[in-house]
DNA sequence: ATCTAAATGAAACTAAATTTCATTTAGATG
DNA sequence: CATCTAAATGAAATTTAGTTTCATTTAGAT
């Protein structure tokens, strides 16, 4: 159930048990969070820095095994990859996080390179708004 | 030519002169800027301090007068709101900004609150690669 | 001209992220 | 298996963006 170890490998690096647990979280935790959230959610174990939590998402980041989201709050976050290509609804009233997996932007990104001859390699797209749950009972 | 009593004035703040000049330094420089980058511009009159600067953003955000964007880097930038809805393209080697005036995702928004039960309210669009100048002269 | 609530700005503070550097360790090598 | 070394770690110091505090100034109402 460990695959934390084949992944490290994979990517060439040293196997150690904080980069171990930096990777489990963020496969367990499956959204974007901060370094701040991984070493809270690591806190238990305590066996992580924080200055360890910082530098190892850089490092998985540069290997392409997260990928950085940055929300309105300019707070860095880290998401796995293998959650694949996605955006985001973000509810600004409760702050949960909800991924959208059809992405209709690909299309755009070959068109402008046409119309602006600028090359797209990635994009970001967030819809900020209100859930299901936090429009309840409200006035229609 | 100096309209910037007059917008004062419609959103019911008082004029002073720091806020004067913040608004027609966002109104010039036209494309998303720091308070910082504000208040280096501004550096020469000396006449508005950083916390000015800062707060006299938030002031025109609540207000409307500029929006608030963020990329990559986590940095809060404001860009004047008289620019209309638009996107970015972002050059990661010049890190010149490009707007997109067209937007074609509205229609996703409208589909997402059938979808998702997730009621959109607004959107951020950011496109990175690279731009013409940055793609001079290299290898095909 | 006077008055007052609001605006300003220097300095202190906060929070996120980075850097420094002494110590520890993964895993390569003999 | 023991040894060695370059890389990884983490506590503390530092940096940077942004916010708060509070004494002073000022817009604009009276």
């Amino acid at each position: 159930m460990d695959r934390t170890n084949e992944i490290l490998k994979s990517i060439g690096e040293k196997c150690t048990e904080q980069r171990r647990l930096i990777l489990k979280a963020i496969l367990e935790l499956a959204k974007p969070v901060s370094a701040d959230e991984v070493y809270e959610y690591l806190s238990d174990t305590n066996s992580v820095g924080r200055t360890t939590v910082y530098r190892t998402l850089e490092l998985f980041e540069q290997k392409k095994l997260v990928r950085r989201v940055i929300f309105r709050d300019g707070i860095m976050r880290y998401e796995s990859t293998h959650l694949g290509h996605h955006h985001h609804l973000i509810c600004l009233s409760c702050g949960k996080v909800f991924p959208i997996e059809s992405c209709t932007i690909v299309s755009l990104d070959e068109s402008i390179i046409d119309e602006f001859d600028f090359l797209v390699t990635e994009h970001f797209l967030e819809l900020y708004g209100y859930c299901k749950n936090c429009r309840k009972g409200e006035k229609k």
